[in-house]
DNA sequence: TGTACATCAGTGAACGCGCGTTCACTGATGTAC
DNA sequence: TGTACATCAGTGAACGCGCGTTCACTGATGTAC
């Protein structure tokens, strides 16, 4: 071996170039109005060569669900862990930041959950559905929901995390100088969820 | 003129059919998916013939906007005049099945909120937009809201319409069997939402 | 350390296909008189 | 009511283009001895 680079490090140099090429695509016309010819440019390698990495384009995607998900349920681990983390707001902006360094990344998560092809749709809903279940748990600590049962604390769990992608799609449509409008509003809306949370009852029906 | 119909009735239908054929075409592939000889062989003509009724395929993904962001308005405001429009289990259950009578108008709102193209994107934007406006209107009539300014309403009625339509997600894509589930978790969130309103206070920030 | 062989990431030509758009057209419908 | 002309929804041929995928290939990297 004379190279700097293994063989296997420099193919897994152009996976990554495959990847970070598909989701700044996605971005423009949604993943779905990407094509393989695109990507394998954007990664500088012939069409051809892309099969080398992936069996097609839907699979790239899989990848891309799971990285992005991955992501997701990272940022809400850390704004659940920070300092203060009993706070809302700075549970919200712990997030936020986090999110700020990949936009790319929770993009993806909000615009083919539900506007992708199916196969990504019902990834990203079965990752979503993970990340929901841990937050639900950490809902079950608070005082108020010790009645609640699972079903209860993953309906909330739910809003909450909806309105967190809500809130960052709208940062991310908003022009500079309206984001801080933006951040404003999605903090009230995370009190909001959490002052319904503390006041809400489970009924029987 | 000898026929059953005019010219300008039988143009009017063969509209409605590349309305109705994009519509459906846009379900399974997402509406940047559709392709213009699709929407034409939907509607039995020629591709060409397409140019009659409109300038290119995004000039019809803006009328559907205004056709998809119309009946979800109507639904909403079906479900506030009802019978019994007090009741928030009342209202959800109006407003699904008002939902429920047009699928896939519905189904177009949420799925090209953020999925769909640029110009469509900004064009569900500023109607949903309205649409909040008319919902915190409708809020500031409760007692509990006297002493909100407008910016907290619609942040209030942002929410519940992002909730609204993550419901009908969730119900589009549930499998028969658990739609039920999903209409009752539906519920419980709004009556959360409610709640959240109720309990909420501004603060001077 | 040197040689002979295997592996395999990336190449490049070629294919058939559906796409959006142009253009000149047809013939039924509509209008003026 | 009848005739002559205008309108215009839909036609059909043609175009150049980017697409996904096949295939046999090259030559650098890796391995066995």
């Amino acid at each position: 071996m004379t190279a700097q680079q293994s063989r296997a490090e420099r193919k897994e140099q152009t996976r990554r170039a495959l990847l970070d090429g598909a989701l700044k695509l996605a971005t423009v016309h949604g993943f779905s109005g990407v094509s393989l010819r695109e990507v394998a440019r954007a990664a500088d390698i012939v069409p051809t060569g892309f099969y080398r990495h992936f069996d097609s384009l839907d699979d790239l995607g899989l990848a891309l669900v799971d990285e992005s998900t991955r992501a997701l349920k990272n940022s809400l681990r850390d704004a659940r862990r920070g300092p203060n983390a009993t706070d809302a707001d700075q549970r919200l902006s712990v997030f936020i930041d986090n999110a700020r360094k990949n936009p790319d990344l929770f993009r993806f998560v909000y615009r083919e959950r539900y506007g992708g092809a199916p196969r990504i749709r019902r990834a990203i809903e079965t990752e979503l559905r993970l990340i929901i279940a841990e937050i639900a748990i950490d809902l079950s600590r608070q005082s108020t929901t010790s009645d609640w049962d699972t079903e209860d604390l993953e309906m909330a769990a739910d809003l909450i995390v909806s309105a967190m992608l809500d809130a960052l799609a709208a940062y991310h449509t908003a022009n500079p100088a309206d984001q801080d409008d933006v951040l404003v509003r999605a903090r009230k809306q995370l009190r909001l969820l959490l002052v319904g949370v503390a006041a809400w009852r489970p009924t029987r029906d």
